[in-house]
DNA sequence: TTGAGACATGAGTTAACGCTCGTATTTTCC
DNA sequence: GGAAAATACGAGCGTTAACTCATGTCTCAA
């Protein structure tokens, strides 16, 4: 199993210089994911990785120091895909319609590969939180966060920014609950998931800047 | 690791009769619960679960067929907790109170023990579906089910099975993706993430019966 | 008291899996 | 062409962890 303590580095081994070396490593990326999505945890072992990837174990380990990074690299791959699409959301001017083309994006996302995404949140929770740095949910994170911001009343409240945190945590948390469920479900109507997520998420919004502006009103 | 393909039972080998036995049972389940909260599942090992509860290694093996069918058991053990609360909550006539006491009662549940709840949550997924049959999630998600099924007007349209359906699995989305979320932040304060959680939730059903309405009086 | 069965023990068996290393092949560059 | 570097290979090593089994101890009814 998996020497357990030895906390070594998560970045790739060796640097693929000529091409069929980058063709080996997505490769290999690619069928880690595959692993995962047919069989799960149970078959997800550097061995079944290679030989569904067409390649020798030696040549796995030739650019992943170990089967932890091969996943690192797996949820990189996957995090900055929705990432590039949650950054074209955000540059829409109206914070609401901003918000909506970020669920579509990320609804899309989550329910093209349900079970993968599943399994690669888990992974990410246990793996070494590198939260920030590079493309994670890190960066994913902070752009809902900016969007949300935009949507506060101009008045600065003392403590709004840990207001916004968690809004934007809840509002992430109402996005990934709903869509796990409907992949459990095998949904496949991206869309008219997208439009309950947005009504949810609209929904809880708006009662929580009502909230707020009451309070704004009553205790200055 | 699993001696993978061997779909051993999941029930336990040998019913305890003595007291001392099943206090040894007891015991193996909640060290189970125990390494799962703090060494996760890289450390879930049945000589790990043996040796936290005090009990050798083959004592747990005259219980257990095989490591699933402790993690069965506890998964059984948290479930009719919580279908115990929700059952409560559902007896209140009132839809709306029983709704927000059933969500009370899954945040308080989730929160008291965040780690172990979405281990579990994982693992039931992995795990032969025996969805129905004891108290399970599947129980659960009936109360849900008639719960929302109170809220709907009264002419009966055709598919509305499927629409509370759909709408309960939504409903248990939003709490487990919220309370997840707020479980990873460390939030301790349950009862204002019930408030918030019962926002989202009540936000959502309401614009969903409004749509069912407006399309119960233009279409027929 | 005593015998039978319930319960407990832990060293040992076995298979799987992460990973290494010595060797072979291909590419690059002069 | 040929040397050197990059890439590919896969048998095998070491460890881990699920599970067994032979043996010992406790409980309780008669």
């Amino acid at each position: 199993m998996s020497r357990t303590g030895k906390a070594a580095s998560l970045k790739p081994r060796k640097a693929a210089t000529q091409m069929r070396a980058s063709r080996t490593v997505e490769a290999i990326v690619e069928a880690a994911a595959r692993i995962l999505e047919t069989v799960g945890m149970e078959g997800y072992t550097t061995n079944a990785v290679a030989a569904r990837a067409g390649v020798s174990i030696g040549s796995l380990y030739q650019y992943f120091p170990n089967k932890d990074a091969i996943t690192v690299a797996l949820i990189e791959r996957e995090a900055a895909l929705l990432l590039t699409q949650v950054n074209e959301a955000a540059a829409e001017p109206e914070w609401k319609a901003a918000l909506k083309l970020m669920i579509t994006a990320a609804v899309r996302h989550q329910l093209s590969r349900p079970v993968l995404s599943r399994l690669l949140d888990v992974e990410e929770a246990r793996l070494p939180t590198r939260d920030e740095a590079a493309p994670g949910s890190g960066a994913i994170f902070k752009v809902v966060r900016a969007v949300i911001a935009r949507a506060m009343p101009a008045t600065a409240l003392p403590g709004l920014s840990s207001v916004v945190e968690q809004l934007a945590s809840d509002v992430i948390g109402i996005t990934r609950g709903m869509t796990d469920m409907a992949g459990r479900r095998h949904e496949a109507d991206g869309l008219d998931l997208a439009l309950r997520v947005e009504n949810a998420v609209c929904g809880y919004l708006f009662s929580a800047l009502k909230q707020m502006n009451s309070h704004d009103l009553h205790a200055p």
